[in-house]
RNA sequence: GGGCUCGUAGAUCAGGGGUAGAUCGUUACGUUCGCAACGUAGAGGCCGCGGGUUCAAAUCCCGCCGAGUCCA
């Protein structure tokens, strides 16, 4: 990046200087003509702990001295935006305060809410997990305070001057010295944007970054710049992306050892506590390793192996050995650690995720359980729910949508089950750890990544439990890698979209009218043929709805004054929408008469308008952390996925069933309209975004009674059209998901009448009122389990009986018994086994459709196994086992005689033999 | 969305082609003033469901259902 994009006029005239560090090379601006560094880590450490750089503030104050300064410079302040970004279908969280405006606002399709705008955004960013609570400045949530304006070619807002102002203004306001900040230059680069940006430093720290972003990867027709090895367009909108890092401000002003310390003081003071560290609070020796720690850390990359190098320096300069260090450090550690992630869960969870094993649940649950992990290890007697509780309360309970009984029980849920999982995990690792040690080898990698990647039990654990049992585990430095590893061998490529190939040709024509938006309940419609390919045809207008937001597609006909084809497909590509067709051609230019097939148009419209009101229904009776998943209409039965925290109870199916059927009888009617993109987001929220992101400065709002939602769907015109609402069954998708099936209108009916007839007829089999088919059913099941058990007791009789008849002959010494019974296969094997048991032989045999074949030795002398194979092979066909016991059988009976003849001199011959 | 693991007695699990097992719990009896502990005896299984292979399937193969877990 240019060198005259950072001259800013604003410097020149405050007498700012253009410095190189002598450490990194970087450009930096700065008041101080003896400054030599950037004032960026690592080529300086920190210098505002125990010496803080700007008057004291907590987060409260500090939010609101930075908000209430940009408004008073004329910004105008936004609420924050929800923690997990559902307007964006490209990420799960909101990592950053520009990302509210994204793809939208950034670019240039919707006007901003707001120009300029300032707000004070939470963001969460878990790729450095592992740093938090240990290098004294990372967290997982953080708020991001900005100011934001969007210049255009038609409205110039402010650019770089103004912004770097503002900043000197803001800090001074807030008891700054400007004479210790450094602007350093810093091109930045992220999500597809580029621009120039300064990093704000003030006591070794960064506390802002300016981004000035007025680049994109996407082609425009200006001349492009090089960036990283990529070209870069100018972009239509110039924009000024500011963050000010609130925890960062509060820290620098209150020049606490860590941010943590700063961030959560009650919170700290509370775990210190319950941890049993309570001691070290008021201990000067304890605060300065953890202060000096934090400055180290300050200037290191401590992930993963590094944290050992940064131990090691810590120990050198207050001359203890590393593990004394680590034994004193750890638990604080963790400490922080759990004040910082109980915060993030309460966002999370406050702003309705639910923990599952995918999407952003999963990314929730993966905090929690680190969280209950550092509870353990410091044994710490309090209650994860309650942590997360106080933390909401901190933040205050009324900026969270879900309620707080509702998170407490979603935690209590989580910690039972992590609880169970790692019980299981435990008793794994157990076993497999004493076969191991028993072979006195080392339990090897393999098993490890097994526990891991299935199970869910860290290598970690897998050590301490092993070691427990005696056993030993090698686990390589680069263990996650080698997980990783393991699946992106699994990953495939995308396939190809099927109508790509239309895309050019498509192209050229105008956009169709979509009719049926315009008369939703009309059926019949004309229209001219302007285009017929590969079995698709494109008319000027057209009342088939293409298959989108999870509603199939219309079928139909349509007629000429000459032919008429079927219509048995309808897909949108772009703003043109494409019939497949069959049984004829039309040839372009051509008037056609088209016709919907009303009864599938009117089913599907029936369960599009039941998703809205049985969405609604299941968030009044579940939560407001009811979100759809996903959702597929049909004109049969439909799906509903919805996310919850456990599994959806006959009882609750009921209330939502009821209720949904309240509003179809109410039957409220159905509001459709375009509104502006920003004016519904902020009239409704974003439980807009049910069924995806619709791109577009307008959108289509579909309000049905209370509920409202971005949908492109076709609908009925009052909820008593839908006609009754029966839910079918509930699925349990996957851990946080749940599917609801169910049927509208006739469909409902039809479905209905259906149970009734199962009903009806299972009633008929038994011969009894349907209403006694439950107590009849169990009564037959008993029934017919105990006499399941007679007959299992009679066998064993019949068995005894035999027994007292089957003399045999003593061959030997060796009691031999060879003969044809009447019994199962069952019956055949008891009978010889107690021969068998006794020290004798047998060989027994009972006729069926086929002859099964029996043998026993008590002896080593005879093999079981070769006397059935000889017998069964007599009889064509095969059989075998162990020497004791062999079973097996043969298809010819009449054989039956000769074969028992065969096997008994073969036993008797073993036995001379 | 993709991968992996697992469904056997009320619970926890073993068995991995040839008669379904162990431990805990449970029931009765014994021992005891009573309890715990102990002893003896018993009850309790569509081996998740449906197909297939085989003389023979809890066991092998395929599909489904359910649970768990890792990754994006």
């Amino acid at each position: 990046m240019l060198e005259e994009e950072y001259t800013l006029d604003y410097f020149r005239s405050q007498g700012l200087e253009r410095r190189v560090c002598k450490k990194c090379g970087a450009a930096f601006w700065t008041r101080d003509p003896e400054r030599e560094f950037c004032g960026d880590a690592p080529c300086v450490h920190y210098t505002f702990i125990g010496n803080p750089v700007f008057s004291p503030h907590s987060v409260d104050e500090m939010r609101e001295a930075f908000l209430s300064f940009f408004e008073r410079h004329g910004h105008t302040r936004l609420e924050r935006y929800p923690v997990v970004a559902r307007w964006r279908d490209d990420i799960y969280l909101t990592i950053a305060s520009i990302a509210d405006f994204q793809p939208f606002v950034t670019g240039g399709v919707v006007p901003p809410p707001a120009n300029p705008l300032t707000i004070s955004q939470p963001c969460i960013r878990l790729n450095d997990l592992d740093s938090v609570g240990r290098s004294g400045r990372h967290l997982t949530l953080f708020e991001m305070m900005a100011h934001h304006a969007f210049n255009s070619p038609t409205e110039e807002i402010y650019w770089k001057d103004e912004t770097v102002a503002l900043c000197d203004e803001f800090i001074t306001s807030i008891g700054g010295d400007l004479d210790a900040i450094s602007y350093k230059e810093h091109p930045w680069i992220g999500g597809g944007n580029a621009g120039p940006s300064l990093e704000v430093l003030v006591g070794g720290l960064e506390v802002a970054t300016l981004v000035f972003m007025n680049l994109q990867r996407q082609k425009t027709d200006q001349p492009p710049v090089e960036l990283a090895g990529q070209l870069y367009y100018p972009m239509k909108l110039r924009i000024v992306d500011t963050g000010y890092g609130l925890e960062r401000f509060v820290w620098a002003s209150k020049g606490s050892p860590t941010i943590y310390d700063a961030v959560f003081p009650e919170m700290v003071s509370r775990l210190m506590h319950s941890a049993h560290l309570e001691h070290l609070l008021d201990s000067t020796e304890f605060t300065n390793i953890v202060s000096l720690n934090a400055r180290f850390a300050g200037v290191m990359d401590i992930s993963g192996a590094n944290l050992y190098r940064l131990r090691k320096k810590v120990a050198e300069a207050i001359d203890v050995p590393i593990e004394k260090l680590e034994r004193m450090i750890g638990p604080i550690e963790k400490v922080y650690g759990i004040a910082d992630h109980t915060r993030c869960l309460a966002y999370m969870l406050g702003d309705c995720v639910v923990p599952s094993n995918v999407r952003e649940g999963y990314l929730a649950r993966l905090v929690l359980r680190r969280t209950l992990r550092m509870m353990s290890d410091l044994q710490m007697d309090d209650d994860l729910a309650d942590l997360i509780e106080q933390q909401m309360r901190i933040v205050g309970l009324g900026d969270f949508e879900q309620d707080i009984d509702t998170v407490r029980e979603i935690v209590d849920n989580e910690v039972t089950k992590y609880a169970s999982t790692i019980e299981r995990g435990t008793r794994i690792v157990q076993k497999i750890a004493r076969t191991y040690r028993k072979k006195s080898e080392r339990v090897p990698l393999s098993n490890v990544i097994t526990l891991y990647d299935s199970h869910g039990i860290p290598p970690e654990t897998v050590k301490d439990v092993a070691a427990a049992e005696g056993a030993v585990v090698e686990i390589p430095d680069n263990f996650y890698s080698l997980i990783a590893d393991l699946h992106s061998e699994s990953r495939r490529e995308e396939g190809e979209e099927p109508l790509a190939a239309y895309r050019e040709r498509v192209a050229a024509l105008p956009a169709t009218k979509k009719l049926y938006y315009e008369q939703p309940t009309e059926i019949e419609f004309e229209a001219m043929v302007l285009d017929h390919f590969d079995g698709y045809v494109v008319l000027d207008q057209t009342l088939f709805y293409p298959e989108g937001g999870g509603q199939p597609s219309d079928t139909g006909t349509l007629v000429t004054s000459e032919s008429m084809v079927r219509v048995d497909d309808t897909v949108r590509l772009g703003e043109v929408v494409l019939h497949r067709i069959k049984g004829g051609a039309l040839k372009r230019g051509e008037r056609v008469k088209g016709m919907v097939d009303e009864e599938r148009r009117w089913s599907l419209m029936r369960h599009h308008t039941a998703t809205h009101v049985l969405l609604h229904a299941a968030k009044e009776v579940l939560g407001a952390h009811v979100h759809q998943a996903g959702a597929q209409k049909g004109s049969d039965t439909s799906r509903l996925d919805i996310r919850h925290y456990r599994h959806i109870t006959p009882e609750e199916i009921r209330r939502i069933e009821n209720r949904a059927n309240r509003t179809v009888m109410a039957d409220l009617p159905v509001y459709v309209r375009m509104e502006d993109r920003m004016r519904a987001e902020q009239k409704y929220g974003f439980d807009l975004y049910q069924g995806g992101v619709p791109p577009g400065r307008e959108i289509r709002i579909v309000q049905v009674g209370a509920d409202v939602q971005a949908c492109a769907g076709t609908h009925v015109r009052s909820t008593g059209e839908i006609g009754p609402i029966k839910i079918i069954g509930v699925e349990h998708i996957q851990d946080g998901v749940e599917r609801l099936v169910f049927a509208a209108g006739i469909a409902a009916v039809y479905y209905m009448q259906h149970l009734e007839e199962l009903l009806r007829s299972s009633a008929g089999v038994v011969s009894v009122q349907p209403e006694h088919l439950p107590s009849t059913v169990a009564r037959f099941f008993s029934e017919w389990k105990e006499q399941k058990k007679e007959i299992e007791r009679l066998r064993t009789k019949v068995v005894e009986l035999e027994m007292q008849h089957l003399e045999g002959e003593v061959i030997g010494g060796v009691r031999v018994v060879v003969r044809r019974l009447d019994a199962t296969p069952k019956e055949l094997v008891a009978l010889a086994s107690s021969i068998a048991d006794a020290g004798g032989v047998a060989l027994v045999a009972s006729a069926n459709e086929i002859v099964n074949v029996v043998a026993t030795s008590g002896t080593p002398a005879v093999n079981a196994a070769e006397i059935v194979s000889e017998v069964c092979g007599v009889l064509g066909g095969k059989g075998g086992g162990r020497p004791t016991l062999a079973q097996g059988a043969g298809p010819d009976a009449s054989q039956l005689e000769d074969a028992l003849r065969r096997g008994r001199e073969q036993i008797i011959e073993a036995l001379h033999g």
